[in-house]
DNA sequence: CCTACCGATCGGTAGG
DNA sequence: CCTACCGATCGGTAGG
């Protein structure tokens, strides 16, 4: 009697679909987000999502679809982050030392600010469903890949060691930004820009602030 | 009719005990590691396990005892590693700079060596069993520590930009090797001790073997 | 959004 | 070192 589902609830309201569905699955996936980067992907149940969010288990199901849905959306979040780092040091400037900076700061920054998201990433990088791999090493691929392009640029102005082969440069500056999702402590003194102006010092880069 | 057990098997050779059985326990950790490394360590299940050494399931008890007692080894293991490091370090020379530049070299020749072994104690980090938990949080924190302490030697030394947090700095070396984890490929053109080195230029430090 | 429940699989044991 | 097996738990479904 229904077409194929025109937009979900009520056909009088298109405009504005964030609803309480919609609420209560982002809320979902951030408590899974929580557990798996606790327990991993396979020790976190949904039993266990459920309970933090106040569902019975089954009920999870309205929500979320499968086990899978949620891991996927974490690694797809993680996908959505990488690229709108690049676009932000791109954007900086069209000094390559300048969009090195600010990647280092942007990229730092969403580690931190995600930092379980990153964890699940991460940590559950074999345990994703076949089709979003695939997706998530490409895009990966392409993250390290422009990274080492700037830093190329960076040896050319004469910013960074030539001999050091721009690849391995490229992996050590995302090493260092990376490993902080490891030690980071949000009540501690150092806040992420901060942390960030220290790499960049530590590798004889200015601060990007001057 | 036999005491608590003189040594394993035979009472007339107690002097190399390295039988067949502790062979095939090695091989079983081996296995073990790759197996976690792969699909995580409530992922990994006993029968895959032993499946790969060419075991029944409940054989495989026959060599372990428990699940936990394949991560507790494992776990031991890195402890071993970071502690050996240290003392290399430490040994090189009276001089922070060079304590500092092995430290690094041994590190993340450690971390590629045993490559899977270290994936698991950082992925599964929080499936340790409590007793082993503590000894492995304690003896990281020391770790960190030690770095840190050879950070501010350097930094003394003016080798080391003095306006970042030696903690900090500590961290970013120990991220940039730590992370060649995720991205070291055997069969590419670098090896261990000159991505070490590649480090050693990137932060200012001149090569270990200069 | 829940109760009831299913098939599958897991870690581990019995008993030889 | 194996066959047979157990209790527990998991992801997911039925049916309302």
């Amino acid at each position: 009697m229904e077409g194929p589902r025109t937009n979900g609830t009520d056909p009088m309201r298109t405009d504005d679909p964030v609803t309480d569905h919609d609420r209560r699955r982002r809320q979902i996936l951030d408590v899974a987000a929580d557990v798996f980067a606790e327990r991993g992907f396979q020790g976190g149940t949904t039993k266990e999502i459920a309970k933090r969010v106040g569902l019975s288990q089954p009920s999870f199901y309205h929500y979320v679809g499968s086990k899978d849905d949620l891991v996927r959306a974490i690694a797809n979040q993680v996908d959505a982050d990488m690229k709108s780092v690049l676009e932000k040091a791109d954007a900086a400037s069209p000094d390559p030392v300048i969009k090195l900076q600010t990647l280092i700061v942007e990229f730092t920054r969403a580690v931190l600010v995600n930092r379980r998201t990153f964890t699940v990433y991460w940590h559950e990088y074999n345990s994703f469903p076949q089709d979003v791999a695939a997706e998530v090493r490409r895009d990966e691929a392409a993250f390290v890949h422009s990274v080492t392009d700037l830093v190329r640029g960076c040896q050319e102005a004469g910013r960074l060691p030539a001999d050091v082969t721009p690849g391995v440069t490229a992996r050590a500056i995302l090493g260092m930004a990376s490993w902080t999702y490891r030690w980071y402590n949000p009540e501690g003194p150092a806040d992420p820009d901060g942390i960030a102006a220290a790499f960049c010092r530590l590798i004889g880069l200015a601060d990007p602030e001057r």
